[in-house]
RNA sequence: GCCCCCAUAGCCCAAUCGGCAGAGGCAGCCGACUUAAAAUCGGCCCAGUCCGGGUUCGAGCCCCGGUGGGGGCACCA
């Protein structure tokens, strides 16, 4: 049986809705970079990109739509936005995929990157297909090894041995940041330490500049990304000390922060596990030290972090003095000092610090305090503010002196001396980022045995990935699964034509994300990783969505690339992001969602069964976007039920497209010039949530007004529905633009323009001024918006007459035109 | 252990400058439509803002002290 289905019972059906707007918007590709009106504004909507590791999930449908309302907002602004997509498709799960399967990471990655693509266009997100890159492309990671050789050249790439990460489950070498609590960060496995010679970045040599620079972030980033970022640089002012260590022609320096305690340093200690502390132990004390250092190595990182275990050691059997009284101090050996930080080496004073103090009575070594602890104090270790003590010689005195001066007084009694100078230390360490994993892009260095490391010559990059497969991308003891390919580790060198080999090492797949956000500007470029005068046109990106995970790894890293390319005259500033919005995550009954826990709640299903616009319109306004979501208070069942409502609204306006609203119903239009004023202020602000809530009153409002006599041929009406379809195409595309065709209008709605308010109709006719008698609500009165304050007094204390009747009106507070409070007494 | 954020109706959340606690949604209840149900539409109920102090004419908002939840840091000398 067919029918014609008559406009009014036209009914909203989601899944043609999103069947026929979606090849229309291909075809249109109506997001384009430089497609604005000339001379608009640019913006560079940023959203961090995917690692293709399946289809997308409901994290990805969270940050996609909240980036999104913002670059569709500007796009009906009339500025010119960028607004790229791309994948971060290097790394290990595609690896350990393709040895499970014997397949190549390669056609695992693409398959997966084809996957999410066709997911990401039915989600309806307003990118610009056209600059899609994958940092696996060879035709990208050309450039990575590029920026690498550029830093190579610049002394901030370099290779040495130390002890580094280890994570015995992944098979490869981690960064710092990498390990979260000992453990691995991808895969949860304790990290443990290997003594290998690795490659790194000079990012400590950015330290001060990376803090110093965050400064102009604290309005626009989230407050604990920077907290975390400063915490993880760790800068702290100190000084370094020299000690005589007898037996040894040259002094060994430590670092303290506590310079002016140096009378309580009663002994010395030395990482076991530094070069120093084998360098130092006498032959009697070896035997004791070597079990030691045995028992130390044998301990993870997870049982060292345990911050109350029992502070242990031995005696290395050799003394060093102490500068400023000469006192011979014992040398300890012990693993509650990093060999990684400061040089290794402490003085310990147990009278000012815990841990000191802690090893002290464990060891039944002498306690000096220095500073005047208070009366009432019982403690071992006095770590507060007082009056020095106890510290002077015969060229020197502090006592009486407060903390700080004594710090000021004391390094330049060192300094005169020749033994000591203030500094700065830093917790960051250099970034770590060869890899033994084959999916990477490989580190461009040849080494040949007379010439060592050299680059590989420009104009031979990409040094392109060989094709492993299966069981060839093993490792075998270690190694990366590129020493396999004999092939083409096997080269000669580029210097002196003799035989060499290839650098078998991949890149962390963090260097690929430090600059993508650069090449999207020319992704085709063949002849330079990014166009300089694209990038001053666009960068820096105007806002940065993602998750908070990445708080200190690719944000850090990505500022540090930022601040050497810049020095390098490449680019003009120094912060690649402006603003960073970090959404929430979207979690299930209270619970992230896993697979272990059986809750997870699976995208493509929600999407099947309420649309993609309910399942967008449902994370976004579900609350704050920094808030997470807990998916089970949801309800996108009530979401598809407003998008019904709204979409009707447009079947009932029966004036004709360009209809002059000026002489329409007066309340619907001040309705209607109102909401869009508070849209335009909570989108700046990013109260997405609200916006939704503001579009749902002015459905409401709409329908009533329609229903109630205004009816749908008032140009006002329409008015109204189209802000609501224009609203609503920030969060809604696909209803939006169905809305924006039966209301007479061509596609696309993602490139009309935003209403302009009327200020007009912003003002009132009238206000309701409260009249409160001692804080309560006594009385209301409908008066003019400029009402004076002395009439509004008058016609309160008339209004409230009966309420002050035999009190004394002693003070009346006026706040025209809104409210009274008469305080009686 | 130290630092930061949060707490408003059964639930998710609003509330410009310190000025009427409620904008929106979910759930619930009643009604209309229906043979009935679903869907739809109309209406209604619901907290005095985690607890205890303080400042103020006036506090959800500011200050102090707790409780509960979330996050960060944690042998970095």
């Amino acid at each position: 049986m067919s029918s014609e289905t008559s406009e009014t019972e036209a009914t909203y059906d989601v899944v043609a809705i999103q069947e026929r707007w979606r090849p229309v918007w291909e075809d249109l590709d109506a997001f384009r970079a430089g497609t604005a009106a000339p001379g608009a504004e640019k913006r560079y909507a940023l959203t961090m990109f995917p690692y293709p590791s399946g289809d997308l999930h409901m994290g990805h449908a969270e940050v996609f739509a909240l980036h999104d309302v913002l670059a569709r907002y500007w796009w009906l602004r009339g500025y010119d936005v960028l607004n790229p997509i791309g994948w971060d498709s290097f790394g290990l799960p595609a690896e350990n995929a393709a040895i499970r399967n014997g397949s190549n990471p390669k056609d695992w990655t693409y398959a997966n990157i084809e996957t999410q693509a066709a997911s990401i266009r039915r989600y309806g997100v307003s990118f610009d297909w056209s600059r899609r890159l994958h940092t696996s492309d060879p035709e990208y990671y050309r450039w990575t090894q590029w920026l690498f050789q550029k830093f190579y050249e610049r002394g901030l790439a370099y290779r040495k041995a130390s002890p580094v990460n280890w994570c015995p489950n992944d098979q490869t070498v981690l960064a710092n940041e990498q390990v979260v609590g000992g453990m691995c960060e991808r895969c949860g496995a304790v990290v443990t330490k290997r003594e290998l010679t690795q490659w790194f970045f000079k990012v400590t040599d950015y330290a001060q500049r990376l803090l110093d620079d965050m400064e102009g972030l604290k309005d626009t980033w989230p407050e604990r990304v920077l907290t975390m970022q400063r915490n993880w640089i760790g800068r702290s002012e100190g000084a370094h000390v020299e000690f005589a260590i007898e037996g040894r022609d040259e002094p060994v320096t430590v670092f303290t922060t506590r310079p002016d305690t140096l009378f309580g340093a009663t002994f010395f200690v030395v990482a076991a596990d530094a070069a120093l502390a084998a360098e130092l132990v006498t032959a009697e004390q070896r035997p004791q030290f070597e079990a030691y250092l045995e028992e130390v190595r044998r301990a993870s990182d997870i049982e060292r972090l345990a911050s109350d275990r029992p502070k242990t050691g031995v005696f290395l059997g050799r003394h060093a003095v102490n500068p400023v009284n000469g006192e011979r101090i014992g040398i300890w050996a012990a693993d509650y000092v990093l060999a990684d930080y400061g040089t290794g080496a402490i003085m310990a004073v147990p009278g000012g610090d815990e841990r000191d103090f802690a090893f002290a009575q464990a060891h039944d070594l002498p306690v000096v305090h220095t500073v005047q602890p208070p009366a009432d104090f019982d403690g071992g270790a006095y770590t507060g503010d007082g009056v020095t003590i106890n510290s002077a010689n015969d060229e020197i005195d502090l006592n009486g002196l407060d903390v700080e001066t004594a710090k000021q007084r004391v390094l330049g009694y060192l300094e005169s001396k020749g033994v000591g100078t203030g500094t700065i230390n830093f917790r960051l360490r250099d970034w770590l980022l060869s890899r033994q994993r084959f999916w990477g892009a490989p580190i461009p260095i040849i080494h040949c045995p007379s010439c060592g490391e050299v680059p590989v010559p420009q104009d031979q990059l990409p040094v392109v990935l060989p094709d492993l497969e299966g069981d060839e991308l093993k490792q075998q003891g270690g190694r990366s699964p590129l020493a396999n390919a004999t092939d083409w580790v096997n080269v000669p060198c580029p210097r002196c034509g003799g035989d060499a080999q290839r650098d078998t090492d991949t890149m962390d797949t963090f260097v690929d994300s430090s600059w993508y956000f650069l090449r999207y500007i020319s992704p085709q470029d063949d002849t330079q990783a990014f166009d300089p005068e694209g990038v001053r046109a666009w960068m820096p990106a105007n806002q940065y969505v993602g998750g908070v995970e990445h708080a200190i790894l690719h944000l850090l890293y990505s500022r540090f690339f930022t601040k050497v390319l810049a020095d390098m005259g490449m680019i003009d500033f120094q912060e690649p992001f402006t603003a960073l919005l970090n959404q929430g995550q979207v979690i299930n009954q209270g619970k992230a969602m896993s697979k272990s826990l059986g809750n997870g709640v699976d995208l493509g299903k929600m999407i099947d069964e309420f649309g993609v616009d309910a399942v967008r319109l449902t994370l976004v306004f579900a609350g704050p976007p920094e808030d997470d979501i807990d998916w089970a208070d949801m309800s996108p069942g009530g979401s598809l039920r407003f998008l019904q409502r709204a979409w009707r609204l447009a079947g009932d306006v029966t004036s004709a497209p360009g209809a002059d609203a000026a002489d329409g119903d007066r309340d619907l239009r001040q309705a209607t010039h109102r909401t869009v004023r508070q849209a335009e202020e909570l989108l700046e602000s990013h109260r997405f949530n609200v916006v939704v809530a503001r579009t749902m009153e002015l459905v409401n409002t709409t329908r009533k007004a329609i229903d109630s006599g205004v009816g749908g041929a008032d140009p006002a009406v329409r008015e109204a529905v189209e802000a609501v379809a224009l609203l609503l195409s920030l969060v809604a595309p696909y209803t939006a633009e169905d809305m924006w065709e039966r209301l007479g209008h061509e596609p696309t709605i993602g490139r009309a323009t935003w209403p302009t308010v009327d200020e007009s109709l912003l003002a009132q006719e009238s206000v309701t001024a409260v009249v409160q008698v001692m804080g309560k609500v006594r009385a209301r009165l409908e008066v003019s918006p400029d009402i004076s304050e002395a009439d509004l007094q008058e016609q309160a204390l008339a209004a409230i007459a009966a309420h002050t009747e035999g009190r004394a009106v002693r003070r009346v507070i006026v706040r025209a035109p809104s409210l009274v409070n008469v305080v009686v007494g």
